[in-house]
DNA sequence: GTTTGCCTTGACGTCGGCGGCAAGGTTTAG
DNA sequence: CTAAACCTTGCCGCCGACGTCAAGGCAAAC
């Protein structure tokens, strides 16, 4: 399978492909004319790379991922490795969810402070027009 | 107060001072030789700037509480549109708590189901050396 | 005078995951 | 023969809030 085919069947780029393969996600084998050619496996690769991606991953956390899946498991989240990303990626979006929350909590405060400073200051303006 | 001195003073640098400047943010005067002078009240603004990009605001969404600040306002969220971006920022938040919450879940999952595959091959292997 | 420490503008670097274009080679179809 | 549709490498652009020089002007202390 050549470079084309393989981004429309894992529903991205050519680019994005060359991309994985400089950062050395993916290592496709050159057929005599140089074009690269990608061996079925390849899309499953790609596929994983896409899901963690969307998740929220880098490519750098990624990685792992893609040596425990060429290494002959049906899964890329068994080794140890990828374990360990995604128990620090579990860590990094619980203390997100937190420091979000709290920026939740000021917004709206801030929102109905606003809201009542403005109702307050329309109501004193009424009755000076009285 | 010169540029360096309120830098100092709001615990910022020189460079995002004049970045905020070209950004149209703040607008100090010049006197003779050039050099940019701020009076106190640019303190409050700066103040106001660096809290809300703390809090994940983006500077275009900054620029009409600094306006309502000018404005003469005792707080810079009370005009109408500051408390708009407040409304946007505040459902944006919402709405990136919903998928980050989503994607705890799934990491969560992901992990309980990668080390209970780990356990149950472990079992495997040890049955086998029995 | 000269060193020191401010200030000025301008321009390039950063991070990540690509998009897009240029300039060319290859292969297939008509 | 030529057009069309692939492929190659390489390099610039993007976004946002600055950091980091570079090259120079201005001011006060020694």
């Amino acid at each position: 399978m050549r470079i084309g085919e393989l981004a429309e069947r894992a529903g991205t780029s050519t680019r994005t492909l060359r991309y994985y393969e400089s950062q050395g996600l993916v290592c496709p084998r050159r057929s005599a004319n140089g074009y690269r050619v990608y061996d079925e496996a390849e899309l499953r690769v790609v596929h994983e790379i896409r899901a963690l991606l969307a998740v929220g991953f880098g490519l750098d956390d990624i990685r792992p991922f893609v040596a425990c899946l060429r290494a002959g498991n049906s899964s890329g989240d068994v080794c140890p490795d990828s374990v360990a990303v995604l128990r620090r990626k579990l860590a990094e979006v619980d203390d997100y969810l937190d420091r979000l929350g709290a920026v939740r909590h000021q917004l709206h405060d801030q929102l109905a402070r606003a809201i009542a400073h403005r109702e307050e200051t329309c109501l004193r303006t009424r009755s000076r027009a009285d």
